[in-house]
DNA sequence: AATGGACCTTC
DNA sequence: AAGGTCCAT
């Protein structure tokens, strides 16, 4: 089978309203929320939802789909709609935030859309957590290698196999880690199997971390942290993008970066050079009180247009320990825009 | 309780 | 050095 596009299949595809201004398909797909979708061809984004194959696409006021293997179905729309969290109008959110942030304010008009993605928990969990001192471009071929060699094989478009993201029962396997390392995880495969055996084991599976979703951000933040390789941080990102935690503000050397240069910020304690976990809850506390109980989809917003921005002027200190020079610094940006690199599956 | 290192790879 | 976490002072 191939990967359709609108134009290329136009009777298989469906569509549900939905103007730009409340998604920036693109953007949202590909600025390190998900790590799990691909622009197969301008414009068409294909990846793996409830189970199920799909390729996207939009126009001004459209939001157009198609599902492989099968019929879409009458639950597409409704899907759809709960996977991009279009029931939260982006509109009203935008207006509100401009209007209590002058940097908001000035930054927003130029990247329209840029909402959360509503991931399964399981998925999200097991994604950032390898994210931890890692870069997008690598967290992502983890992902999809983790996928492919964990997960169940749901098509294959054009060559290229797609996978659903593994089951806890797979990660748990007694040869897991092992195999992840072989994969290049690092020390990064021992938090994913032992987190995955956690769940299973000491907290009862899945539904553990679904239940979540109905906990207060508090409590949701304090049971992901009891796992093997999540902290705060990671913590917050599962809040945020699969528990519906839209207060959650995940705090990384980015947006520390952010609010220092856009808002001035600095921890009230004296001295504090790094992200210390006191530190960090007060940044997050900090862009709540601003921005309000959405907070972190504000955060999203700003992390795209940095993203965008100029490509990467910053030359801070070169701490010079025993390392010594850089190599060319200039054709090393990328941003959330920037194509993935081919990754069809050998098989 | 807060702070400094080590930790796997790759770019 | 990269979108942290864990462990030991």
């Amino acid at each position: 089978m191939r990967h359709r596009t609108l134009a290329s299949a136009p009777g298989l595809w469906a569509s549900i309203p939905c103007p730009r201004s409340e998604l920036d398909l693109g953007l949202v797909l590909s600025s390190g929320q998900s790590f799990r979708w691909r622009e197969q061809s301008p414009g068409h984004w294909t990846g793996v939802l409830d189970g199920r194959l799909w390729t996207l696409t939009q126009t001004d006021d459209r939001l157009h789909y198609t599902v492989y293997g099968e019929s879409a179905g009458p639950e597409a729309p409704q899907t759809l709609r709960r996977f991009f969290q279009l029931h939260v109008r982006l509109a009203d959110l935008y207006r509100h935030w401009a209007s209590a942030d002058p940097h908001f304010r000035e930054m927003a008009p130029r990247f329209p859309g840029v909402r959360l993605l509503r991931l399964d928990p399981v998925e999200c969990l097991f994604s950032f957590i390898c994210s931890s001192n890692n870069h997008i471009s690598r967290i992502t071929g983890m992902v999809q290698r983790l996928c492919q060699h964990l997960g169940p094989q749901l098509g294959r478009l054009d060559g290229v196999s797609y996978h659903g993201f593994p089951s806890l029962q797979a990660l748990a396997k007694a040869e897991v880690e092992p195999q992840l390392r072989q994969l290049g995880f690092g020390y990064r495969a021992r938090y994913v199997s032992e987190s995955a055996r956690t769940i299973l084991n000491e907290r009862g599976g899945s539904s553990w971390l679904q239940q979540l979703r109905s906990a207060s951000y508090e409590e949701a933040q304090q049971n992901l942290c009891s796992l093997p390789g999540v902290g705060v941080k990671v913590a917050d990102c599962v809040c945020l993008m699969a528990l519906d935690k839209p207060q959650a503000v995940p705090v990384d050397v980015h947006v520390w970066h952010i609010a220092r240069r856009d808002y001035s910020w600095q921890p009230t304690s004296k001295g504090q050079k790094s992200l210390s976990q006191k530190a960090s809850k007060e940044l997050g506390d900090f862009f709540r009180s601003l921005w309000g109980p959405y907070a972190g989809w504000t955060q999203a917003v700003l992390f795209c247009a940095d993203l965008r921005q100029i490509p990467k002027p910053q030359i801070l200190q070169a701490k010079a320990k025993s390392r010594k020079r850089k190599r060319g610094a200039s054709e090393e940006s990328r941003g959330p825009m920037s194509g993935q690199e081919d990754t069809g599956d050998p098989g």
